[in-house]
RNA sequence: GGGUUCGUGGUCUAGUCGGUUAUGACGCGGCCUUUACAAGGCCGAGGUCGGCGGUUCGAACCCGCCCGAACCCA
C-alpha cells in the first residue's frame, strides 16, 4: 500500500539525515535541570578523530540516545582541550618561528587559529559517525570564559591551601623546556646504553681509591656523594671515607643506604643532583649539597667547568674521553636501561630544581571519592588506586610555556610578596596587566611582576564536570557519566577526581565507563607502519556509519580491548539491509490511514511476537542500563532477525495477503507494534537507518530519536509457549521442505503435531496452516507410528546430589541399560532398579528421561520430523 | 620485578550462583529463484573451552601452579 525504495542506500540516506538533524535540532538540551549528563572528555584537537576515540564516542552516544528514548533530559556536550605543547610545536613548524620570536599574544593567536582548524576536522568526523552531541553546549578550554574558570579553580584551591610554590626538583623536558608531571613521564624499556666503570681516588693519602659504575658520566660534575649497601661486605669499613671526583675535583663522602642495589656494577654508586628520583630522596634525606649542572634547554652549566655550554650528549663524549686520558676510566660495557621520557616528544627527561607551583595530592581524600564512583568495569578502580598510592611527588602544575591558562599571580619586585588574583577579577593575564589590588599589601610597592608561568593543561580539563554543570553559579551536582580510555585513568580521571573533591567535596561522576583499546585486524596496536590502520571514515565509505557503530558495539564488552574486524562491519551492514527489507514489507501492508484497533482479534502468533517483543525491550533495556552494549545489540538482533523476520513474518503472510479484514488488521497491528518497537530499540546503534525506516513506516510520527523506548505490557506466557511451538513447527517443516528439494510453499495434504508438553489451551493453528500450506492438527499423546526408545538420559542435577559419590556408577549403569527396559520400569511409581556392582539402587522415575525416536512404518506415506518442541508427522 | 585483565571451532566473540547437546558472527562445503530480502534462505563440517594438578558425584566455570598475550607501574 505504501511504496518505498527497494534498496537501502546508506551513503545518501546518512548524508540526508546529517543535514536534516542539524536543522531539526533534535539533540539540544533546553531544560533547566538535566536528568542524565555526560561529562564528555574534551579531546585534544589533533585534527584526527581516530578509531579509538570513535569507540568511546560510540559508547557515549549509545548511552545518550538510549536515555533520551527513556524520556530523560539528556545533556551531551562537546568540549575541546585546546591548550598544550603539541599545538605550540606545530605552529612553530608551520610558521617557521620559535615561540619567543613573536609577542606572546601574537603567538597565542596563531595557536588559536590552528586549533580551530583542527577542531573543524574532528567535528566533521563526529557528524559523519552520527554522534548526537548538543552543539549548543560546545566549549573550548582556550576561550577566556573557560580558562577564566580554570583560574577561578586555581584561586579557590589556593585559598583552601592546596596550592603552594616551592623550589622542589621536578621532571623536566629539555626539548620542551618545561616542567612536566609524573603522569607525563613515560618509561622507555630496554634502551641501549653504556655502563662506565670509573675510579675515584681517595681524598687523602690514606684512603684507597674506589670504583663506581654509571651510565651517566656527564653527571660527574653534579656528584655530591657516593653510596653503598650497608650489608655489602666489600665496603663495610669504607663508609665515611672521602673521595675526589675525577676531572671536577670536588670531595664527596661515601654513605651507606639500603636502597643501593649491590648487584649493580661495582655495588658503589654516585649520587648527583639529580640523576633520578632516588638521588632526590638521598639528597633530601642526607641534606646533601646542590650542584645543578644542566640548563633548562639541556646544556651544561658553569658548574661543569670547561664543559659548560655543551649539549648533554656532547658533554658525555668529551668527559668519557678525558676520563680515559687521565686513567680514571677502567672499562665500559653495553647495558640496557630504562629511560624516563617526555610523553609528548620522547626526549629523555632530566630532573631540575626551579621555583614551581604545586597542587597537593591528598591521597586518602582522592581515594575516598574514587570509591564512591561506579567503575565499569569494576577493576578499573584498582588502576586508579595503584597509581594514587604510588604517587611520590605532589602535582607540579606550572609550565614554562605560552599556549595555556596563565597562572593568575604577581610578584612584588620590592619585597618578593606573591599575590594571587581575586576571583572577581578573572580572567586575567598577569603578563599584560597589574593586579587590581594596586599596591603590595606587604610593602606598599606598586612595582609588580606578572607570573610568566602558565598552567598544566590538565588543570583545564580536570574541571569539565564543573563546567558542564554551570559551576560556579549553579550548585554542583555530580554528572552521570564519564567515558574514557583506561590509558588515561592516571591522568584525566585522577586529576578530575582530585579537583572536584578539592573544590566541591563531591564525586565528579556517578558512573565511570572505561573503554579498552582498539586493535587492528591482526591483533596488534594500530599503526600506519604496520599497515593495520583504519580510519572510521574508511569503514563509513565502505559500508556505513550505522554498520561501523554496530561493529564497535559488538566488538566486545565495554572495558575489554577490541579488535577492529571488517567482517563485523559487513555483517552489521547485512543486518541493516534486513531491517530495511522488513520495513519495506511492513510498509507495503500498512498505510497512514490505519486506525489502531481498540480490541484487535489477535491470534496466538500475534500475542507471541508481542510478548517476545516486550520481553526483549525489558532485557535490552537492562543491558543498556548496565552499559552492556554488546549484549543489548546481540539480543535485539536475535529478536529482529530470528523471531520477527524469520518466523513471525512468514507466519502472518497468509493473513496479510488473504485474511479476512478483522484478522488481517490484527496482524497488521501486531506487525507495526513489533517493528516500530524494534526500530526504536535499534535507534541508539543505527541512528540513520532507523530514522529512514521510521519515516518510511506508515503510522509513525516525527523523529525516531524523539520517540519513546518501548514499554509494552504484553507478557503472555501461554501465548509465548504456543508461539514458540508454532514457530518451531513452521521452521522444522521449512527445513524439511528445503532438504526434500520442495518449494517452500509446496502444498501438503496434512500435518500432525504432537507437542512434547501439552499446551494449556488449544493451539491456534490458523497461521501455521497458512505458512506450511497444509491442514494442521495438534494432537495429544503419541503419534500412531512406531516409537523406539533409543537412549537413557539420566538427569545429572537430580542424581548427583542424591547419590553423591555413587552418582558416577549410577549414571554409567543407567546409560548401559536397555532403554526399552528402563522405559517400562519408569511407568511404575516405585522407581527404576539399577544394578551397581552387586547392589541395587532405586532411581526415582523423574531422574531419568528416555529419548525416543518416531519411525514411520516402512511403506507408509508419512515423514516423521523431530522439532525442538514437538514431533511432527507430515503427509505429503 | 610488582599489579591488572585475558586465553573458548580457521578468525572474532557470548557464556561461569558448577549440572544433560558450549552462543553467535565471519569464513568454508553443499542445496534452493520462495509474492520483504541472493546484500537472501536451508543444511553441513569444524571445539582436548591454553597446559598440569586440586576441590567435587560432576569443572569452560571454583582453587593452586605453569605457559602465553595485552595493558599499567617500577
Amino acid at each position: 500500500m505504501t511504496e518505498i525504495p527497494d534498496t537501502y542506500d546508506p551513503a545518501s540516506v546518512e548524508e540526508k539525515w546529517r543535514e536534516r538533524w542539524k536543522e531539526m535540532d533534535v539533540y539540544s538540551y533546553e531544560g533547566t535541570k538535566p536528568d542524565y549528563v555526560v561529562d564528555t572528555p574534551p579531546p585534544y584537537p589533533t585534527g584526527n578523530l581516530h578509531i579509538g576515540n570513535a569507540l568511546g564516542w560510540c559508547y557515549m552516544d549509545f548511552a545518550a540516545r538510549y536515555h533520551r528514548l527513556k524520556g530523560e533530559d539528556v545533556l551531551f556536550p562537546q568540549g575541546w582541550d585546546c591548550h598544550g605543547l603539541p599545538t605550540e610545536v606545530k605552529v612553530e613548524e608551520k610558521e617557521g618561528i620559535h615561540r619567543t620570536d613573536v609577542p606572546r599574544e601574537e603567538f597565542r593567536e596563531l595557536c588559536i587559529e590552528h586549533t580551530e582548524e583542527q577542531i573543524d576536522a574532528m567535528k566533521e568526523t563526529m557528524h559523519t559517525l552520527g554522534f548526537s552531541q548538543d552543539w549548543d553546549h560546545e566549549y573550548k578550554t582556550m576561550d577566556p570564559e573557560y580558562w577564566g574558570e580554570t583560574q577561578r579553580s586555581f584561586v579557590r584551591m589556593a585559598g583552601e591551601g592546596y596550592v603552594y610554590q616551592d623550589d622542589h626538583p621536578v621532571n623536566w623536558c629539555p626539548r620542551c623546556e618545561t616542567a612536566i608531571a609524573d603522569a607525563e613521564v613515560e618509561t622507555a624499556e630496554g634502551v641501549d646504553g653504556t655502563l662506565y666503570y670509573i675510579t675515584f681516588p681517595g681524598a687523602d693519602e690514606e684512603t684507597d681509591e674506589i670504583e663506581i659504575a654509571t651510565t651517566r658520566p656527564e653527571l660527574l660534575a653534579a656528584c655530591v656523594a657516593m653510596a653503598v649497601d650497608p650489608e655489602d661486605d666489600r665496603y663495610a669499613d669504607r663508609v665515611g671515607d672521602t673521595f675526589e671526583v675525577p676531572l671536577f675535583g670536588q670531595e664527596v663522602e661515601l654513605i651507606a643506604d639500603e636502597q643501593v642495589d649491590s648487584d649493580f656494577g661495582t655495588g658503589a654508586v654516585m649520587i648527583c643532583t639529580f640523576g633520578d628520583k632516588q638521588d632526590v630522596d638521598w639528597w633530601a634525606e642526607y641534606d646533601l649539597e646542590t650542584r645543578m649542572v644542566f640548563t633548562e634547554d639541556g646544556q651544561l652549566t658553569d658548574a661543569a667547568g670547561e664543559y659548560a655550554g655543551l649539549d648533554i650528549e656532547d658533554a658525555k663524549e668529551d668527559i668519557v674521553q678525558d676520563l680515559h686520558r687521565d686513567g680514571h676510566l677502567n672499562r665500559s660495557e653495553p647495558t640496557e636501561q630504562n629511560v624516563g621520557q617526555c610523553w609528548r616528544c620522547d626526549t629523555p627527561i632530566e630532573i631540575l630544581s626551579r621555583e614551581q607551583w604545586f597542587v597537593e595530592v591528598r591521597q586518602d581524600e582522592i581515594l575516598e571519592t574514587a570509591r564512591d564512583v561506579e567503575w565499569i568495569p569494576e577493576h578499573m578502580y584498582d588502576r586508579l588506586e595503584d597509581w594514587t598510592e604510588g604517587m611520590e611527588w605532589d602535582w607540579v602544575v606550572s609550565r614554562q610555556r605560552e599556549f595555556a591558562t596563565p597562572i593568575p599571580a604577581w610578584f612584588c619586585v620590592d619585597c618578593g610578596h606573591t599575590h594571587i588574583a581575586e576571583e572577581e577579577d578573572l580572567p586575567v593575564v598577569p603578563t599584560d596587566e597589574d593586579p587590581v589590588v594596586g599596591t603590595c599589601p606587604e610593602c606598599g610597592s606598586e612595582n609588580w611582576e606578572g607570573e610568566t608561568d602558565v598552567m598544566d593543561t590538565w588543570m583545564d580539563s580536570s574541571i569539565t564536570p564543573l563546567w558542564v554543570q554551570g559551576w560556579p553559579d549553579a550548585e554542583f551536582e555530580p554528572t552521570t557519566l564519564r567515558e574514557q580510555g583506561h590509558d588515561i585513568i592516571r591522568t584525566w580521571a585522577f586529576y578530575t577526581i582530585l579537583r572536584v573533591t578539592a573544590l566541591e567535596e563531591e564525586i565528579p561522576w556517578e558512573d565511570a565507563l572505561i573503554n579498552g583499546m582498539v586493535f587492528g585486524e591482526d591483533g596488534n596496536k594500530m599503526s600506519k607502519s604496520r599497515g593495520n590502520f583504519v580510519q572510521p571514515e574508511e569503514a563509513v565509505a565502505e559500508y556505513s556509519a550505522d554498520a561501523f557503530r554496530q561493529a564497535m558495539a559488538l566488538g566486545g564488552q565495554p572495558g575489554s580491548d577490541i579488535q577492529f574486524q571488517w567482517k563485523e562491519v559487513k555483517s552489521a551492514s547485512r543486518f541493516s539491509t534486513k531491517v530495511w527489507n522488513i520495513t519495506r514489507f511492513a510498509a507495503s501492508h500498512l498505510d497512514d490511514e490505519r486506525e489502531p484497533l481498540a480490541e484487535p482479534a489477535y491470534r496466538d502468533v500475534d500475542r507471541w511476537i508481542l510478548s517476545r517483543c516486550s520481553r526483549t525491550a525489558r532485557e535490552v533495556g537492562a543491558h543498556m542500563d548496565e552499559y552492556r552494549f554488546d549484549a543489548a545489540l546481540r539480543e535485539l538482533r536475535e529478536f529482529v532477525w530470528g523471531d520477527l523476520a524469520d518466523d513471525y513474518l512468514e507466519l502472518i503472510k497468509g493473513r496479510l495477503y488473504e485474511g479476512r479484514p478483522g484478522e488481517r488488521d490484527a496482524a497488521r497491528q501486531a506487525l507495526f507494534t513489533a517493528l516500530s518497537a524494534s526500530l526504536r530499540m535499534l535507534a541508539p546503534f543505527a541512528p540513520f537507518l532507523t530514522e529512514e525506516a521510521w519515516h518510511a513506516l506508515p503510522g509513525t510520527d516525527g523523529s525516531v530519536h524523539g520517540a519513546e523506548w518501548p514499554d509494552l505490557l504484553m507478557a503472555d506466557e501461554a501465548a509465548e509457549a504456543a508461539g514458540a511451538l508454532i514457530a518451531d513447527v513452521a521452521s522444522t517443516i521449512r527445513g524439511w521442505k528445503s532438504d526434500e528439494g520442495m518449494a517452500l510453499n509446496a502444498e501438503l495434504s496434512k500435518v500432525e503435531v504432537y507437542p512434547e508438553e501439552t499446551p494449556d489451551r488449544a493451539v491456534d493453528t490458523y497461521d501455521l496452516s497458512e505458512a506450511v500450506n497444509a491442514p494442521v492438527h495438534v494432537r495429544q499423546g503419541e503419534p500412531n507410528v512406531e516409537l523406539v526408545p533409543v537412549e537413557v538420559e539420566p538427569d545429572h542435577a537430580t542424581i548427583g546430589p542424591e547419590f553423591r559419590d555413587r552418582a558416577g556408577e549410577v549414571i554409567a549403569a543407567l546409560e548401559s541399560m536397555d532403554p526399552a527396559e528402563v522405559k517400562s520400569q519408569k511407568r511404575y511409581d516405585d522407581g527404576i532398579e539399577v544394578d551397581i556392582g552387586g547392589e541395587v539402587a532405586v532411581i526415582p522415575g523423574e531422574a531419568v528421561s528416555i529419548r525416543e525416536e518416531h519411525r514411520a512404518e516402512s511403506g507408509e506415506e508419512v515423514a516423521v520430523l523431530e522439532g525442538e518442541r514437538a514431533t511432527i508427522l507430515v503427509y505429503p
